[in-house]
DNA sequence: ACGGTCGCTGTTCGCGGTAACATTTTGCGC
DNA sequence: GCGCAAAATGTTACCGCGAACAGCGACCGT
């Protein structure tokens, strides 16, 4: 069943099995072309026998022609963006596209390192988060002439296509919920990480809109490293310690908020009614919390999927949406007052 | 700076750009041979004017060498394969190897596509999950002749190398440090997946070490899908009312267990006194809890780096160790009384 | 001045497939 | 049984790069 040599099988082998030539069994491995019924039986015996995997390198040369996607994101490890791939995955299953990941860790230069890997790979399409960029990297995209999405953000200028929501909005309709709920002394805490580009777009849309209503933010906290939860944990009682006079706080994201969250409830805060929460992404984690906490579905799998049949309508040659731009929900849960 | 044609660049473009001929081109831009620093200078300059990048599909396919390597897992969304990845990655940073992911969604001929996928690319090695595969997976990494590493597990057989821990005896140490605390009415949750065979013998061990002490578990209940904390609370909510004589309670993953957790703090349990409660897999998220949940690490991270080590170790003609058995630490947390 | 060595650069060939075209069989109507 | 289109199969020429080897000067020691 299995051949050890080391030399590894090609289709000259699986041909001289079977005694046809080696088109006629790469025809039969790609269901190409006709081929009869007998020929294509013994071949397919054959190459089971032998255990021949086709080689998509040589295939690839050849044909000019790669069913690979490349997904660069910056983290597999805070769900936003398995989700995203979750939502990529589902779409690209249904056509013979298949996607390839690359993480970033947030920074500029290994995307740009993770990118020109991928491109040398020549695959059919680019899907990448953000819309920030080197410029090397920004000239690779454009000269790649390959199909390109830019995912999660639609506040800025896109090399090719874009899928996202607005961050800025995102926090401008926060900010106005919380004004809204009569809550004025509000804190802030949120990661220590300049280049997450759409986190600072949050919190910029997020004070100007608190400005336009004459309000400022009374505390501001950003941590960096360790456990989110313990972090939001820490920093809620270190914020409060400072300033007990806050009776809102904003996470950036829901795990810290749940943090916070756990905290509060812990030592007898009254939520809503004396502190208000709110966070950011409607992770599924925050279900089996005691309390909803307000959030803003930041549509991860919808993001994910539009992406991906962007890049497999334009690999068909057909045209697809150049701006997709998704409407995040504000979710009040239980931690924000409504009106 | 950008050419946007078409068909896109090739060596001879570099080499007709800077009057040289494509070999030394490719030496220079893999900096391999001699080239002097004047042509070495002059076709860098002409390779980033044109934008060029590299063809690794062709090159691959002349020097018989990719430096890929498939790592095969059952799913991005739990938190601990990430953390695998992220080991795996470390130390293939150091190496010119690149890790290339596929997911299985815990399903085996899935396993066997996606498998089959990546060998098709002709990786340097393949790193997967779990000992248990279908024969055709099996036939093919035997074909393949390139380094294998199972990784999570090393109760079985493994193909080629293996890294991992014993489930079984981490469900039987678990068992013996809650009898040897006392507890006698136990409970286990868990997920609904036959083909988690790393749960399932970690259940087997579990209940092998309290059979052996003449204990039965009381209660049993296993999910799926949701939002694990959701359902730890659900599960724990329901089971303590059908048994309420129940003072432990054995949870097969951590988040279920953090769900439990909460949901028993909230109705004013006392914990570990009147219940005692344990995880599995020692995730950070845990950190932020009220209170520690007892846990037992799975040395996630250390599989990763230890797998890729050895695959780097084999790439370069070195030898390995064939087996590696690392060992879990129990955390009792503060939630299994000690002794 | 000469052979040898070294540093640098070029040439040839083939990796394992596939596109495109060429050729042989087969089937079928009359 | 013949002619011809359709079906089945084979042939040729690359795809873009790198391994191996082949030049070709310059420099060196004697």
């Amino acid at each position: 069943m299995t051949n050890d040599s080391k030399r590894s099988l090609t289709l000259r082998d699986v041909s001289e099995a079977s005694g046809v030539s080696e088109m006629t069994v790469s025809r039969v491995l790609r269901n190409r072309g006709d081929v009869s019924n007998a020929t294509r039986e013994r071949v397919l015996r054959a190459a089971k026998d032998l255990g021949y995997v086709p080689n998509k390198i040589a295939g690839a040369l050849a044909s000019q022609r790669v069913n690979l996607v490349g997904v660069i994101i910056p983290s597999l490890s805070n769900m936003v963006f398995p989700e995203v791939l979750g939502g990529i995955s589902s779409v690209l299953e249904e056509t013979d596209l298949q996607p390839v990941v690359g993480v970033t860790d947030y920074l500029p230069e290994k995307e740009e390192k993770v990118l020109y890997e991928m491109l040398s790979w020549r695959p059919s399409g680019v899907i990448l988060a953000g819309l920030e960029h080197t410029d090397a990297a920004r000239a690779m995209l454009n000269a790649s002439g390959i199909p390109v999405v830019e995912i999660m953000d639609v506040d800025g200028k896109a090399v090719d296509s874009m899928v996202g929501i607005s961050h800025r909005r995102a926090g401008r309709e926060m900010a106005e919920a919380i004004l809204k709920a009569g809550y004025r002394n509000i804190g802030f805490m949120g990661t220590k990480m300049p280049l997450d580009h759409r986190a600072r777009k949050r919190f910029e849309g997020f004070t100007t809109a608190l400005a336009k209503q004459g309000v400022e933010i009374a505390e501001k906290e950003f941590y960096s490293g360790g456990s989110a939860l313990a972090k939001g944990r820490e920093m809620t009682e270190a914020m409060l310690e400072r300033n007990p006079e806050l009776d809102f706080l904003y996470y950036s994201n829901d795990m810290i908020g749940a943090g916070g969250l756990l905290y509060l409830l812990e030592k007898g805060y009254d939520i809503p009614g004396q502190i208000g929460l709110a966070g950011f992404n409607g992770v599924e984690l925050l279900q089996g919390l005691p309390r909803q906490l307000a959030t803003m579905d930041a549509c991860r799998r919808e993001i994910g999927t539009k992406a991906a049949e962007i890049i497999a309508a334009r690999v068909k040659g057909e045209d697809a949406d150049m701006i997709t731009e998704l409407t995040p929900k504000i979710s009040f849960g239980d931690t924000l007052k409504r009106r």
